[in-house]
DNA sequence: ATTTAATACATGTATATACACATAATAAAA
DNA sequence: TTTTATTATGTGTATATACATGTATTAAAT
């Protein structure tokens, strides 16, 4: 669907105005239909994405400062998100030995198999319903850098 | 920042894969810079985003459905907004005439100030920081279009 | 006309975002 | 070494997202 009809509005200030809002809605869209793949696994797309991150460096631990710094929305509270995932068995937490303010935190194996399996869902979708050529990606990348150039 | 420095990775499963990062990434940088700008007036950016909703129709009043339908996130809960902004005394509600299940919605001279004032602030951002020339904003439009090309 | 279905909105719950602040532990400075 | 500053995390609050459910009103069906 064109931006227009989603959002029921024509005229935008300019075209990088208009920009600007088919990110925001584009976003908003990929998030969807990621969070309905993963609602099944009982599963949101920030709890998934810390298991993401925690793969990354499996099986050593990470510490939340870690997580933090990797995650997409920066301002995203980690200790509840692994509070959540801690409930669900999918992580271990423990106060680090070297040093005692840090928690830090693994995947279980419970953790991992789901990871496993919400991954092909997510691949999947991508597959069939992200579908984009690789050189358009690419320009795709290219131009999200370039409207993120001037950084506060 | 290079995505691969604000998320501290640098292996992605595809070009595709990247640019769905990218552009999550993206958005929240987008809302980010445009939040500080609204802090200030105590607005939030969802409530922005309604307030400006309301300025297309106004004088004439909206229904809670005609603005939610209008969002930019659809799955935003609109009546609770609306609550912010009428005890800001920046929005009117009152039932419907016509049909006493709607609720009908209008600025205020109040709300109107303030819209005048934080889109000047919101123009000045995309004059500044989101700086892009026609061309790339226009193609950047054209490949967001294309992500979401297969709809759900 | 009465019943049934659909619509519009409000409200409730769980999770997340955004941000401030408290607490404990470590590092740095005097 | 004792004090001070910094760091890491946890907790609290307001708002938002995502979704389910309740209630009043209107429209449709019988």
């Amino acid at each position: 669907m064109k931006l227009e009809q989603a959002i029921k509005s024509s005229k935008f200030k300019s075209e990088v105005q208009k920009a600007g809002l088919n990110i925001l809605y584009t976003a908003w869209w990929l998030k969807t239909i990621m969070s309905k793949e993963l609602k099944e696994y009982g599963l949101t797309h920030e709890q998934y994405n810390v298991l993401r991150i925690l793969k990354g460096k499996h099986p050593d631990v990470m510490c939340v400062r870690d997580i933090a710094c990797r995650m997409i929305e920066k301002s995203s509270n980690v200790p509840r998100i692994i509070d959540r995932l801690e409930v669900k068995k999918l992580v271990k937490r423990r106060t680090s030995a070297e040093d005692k303010r840090e928690t830090v935190i693994t995947l279980t194996q419970a953790g991992i198999n789901m990871l496993e399996i919400t991954t092909n869902k997510i691949d999947g979708l991508y597959d069939n319903t992200v579908k984009m050529d690789d050189d358009c990606a690419h320009t795709l990348n290219s131009l999200l850098e370039k409207v993120r150039e001037k950084e506060i």
